[in-house]
DNA sequence: TTGGAAAGTCAACAAGGCTGACGTAAACTC
DNA sequence: GAGTTTACGTCAGCCTTGTTGACTTTCCAA
């Protein structure tokens, strides 16, 4: 508020929602909400030695059954290294289950066992208690903005990938 | 689209958005979202052996100058172990500045050198950058609906620093 | 059929979280 | 004024999760 901001002036629109202030407000918006975000699923996972990288290859791999490691590894945007010893455990312990490629037998394809599918659950209900009452307070319009602004804000691959899951699974 | 859906009735409210599905992409677009929020200050920063930590102290610390390390601790949500351990380097590095307080000379107020202004500029530009774009591309009305739902996703604690972060600065 | 590329695994290291214990100085309380 | 609490710093050690480098197996194409 307060005006006087020296008018930018050459994109013609409408620009004064777009301060610097306002874009740090946003930002640190974001820092803060992602906190939220993951803090609930967090809890959960201490309890049962595995961490935040565990969640996301369970959910991935839920989203994608019979997914390859190599294309996990895309949606992820780690190596492979890392990616490997995630799911080590998980193969370990009975969550996920690999089974070597029909055509080509260097892949593997991932899949979520029954235990697996449970544990899969218990995150995303966790984490979606939190999402569906934010959504609830905020109202239609403001989640239709909301997941406009994310669209637009990825990185052109990841939402290339993000669009592809969406379209898989109506 | 494709309406149809089972008029779930006891809130009154509509909720056809609300669904597992629904919310299910919603989570996966925070997740992507994210990386690209991050992206363009972690190319930054590899390249001077600061990391995200960093980069996460020196933005509170431009925002909320002279804060004491229990306030910022509070802010970034880790312990005072971990914070020291970035801090002592970047104080080391004349980034950041600490004085023992004036009227309680426990306290240690931190505040940015110039050097760590230039540095704070640097980082905050890059991820202004993206922020802009993806604002413009999706417009004012996305845009009051992306912070009011960030908004209700955080913690109540989150929130309420947050919103003490944005009355003292305009 | 051989040589390179691709998929996956193993080993070692670094960043950055964490807990626990301890020290010091200043402030507060009784 | 003595004892307690608070703010901060530090050491030591652990865990998760990222990294790079080196290796095997498999596939494919020249």
């Amino acid at each position: 508020m307060a005006d006087g901001r020296g008018t930018s002036s050459h994109s013609g629109e409408n620009l004064l929602f777009l301060t610097d202030e306002q874009l740090r407000q946003a930002i640190e918006a974001m820092f803060f909400a992602y906190r939220g975000f993951t803090a609930d699923p967090d809890r959960i996972l201490v309890d049962m030695a595995y961490g935040r990288a565990h969640h996301r290859a369970i959910h991935f791999i839920n989203r994608a059954p019979g997914t390859t490691v190599n294309n996990l590894l895309g949606l992820l945007g780690v190596t492979k290294q890392s990616l490997n010893r995630v799911l080590r455990t998980l193969i370990a312990d009975g969550l996920v289950e690999s089974q070597v490629g029909k055509s080509d037998k260097r892949e593997r394809h991932l899949y979520l066992t029954e235990a697996g599918r449970v544990l899969e659950q218990t995150l995303s209900d966790a984490q979606r208690v939190r999402m569906r009452s934010a959504f609830r307070d905020a109202g239609p319009e403001a989640v239709a903005g909301f997941r406009t602004v994310l669209e637009t804000m990825m990185d052109p691959e990841m939402r290339h990938s993000y669009l592809r899951l969406k379209e898989n699974s109506g």
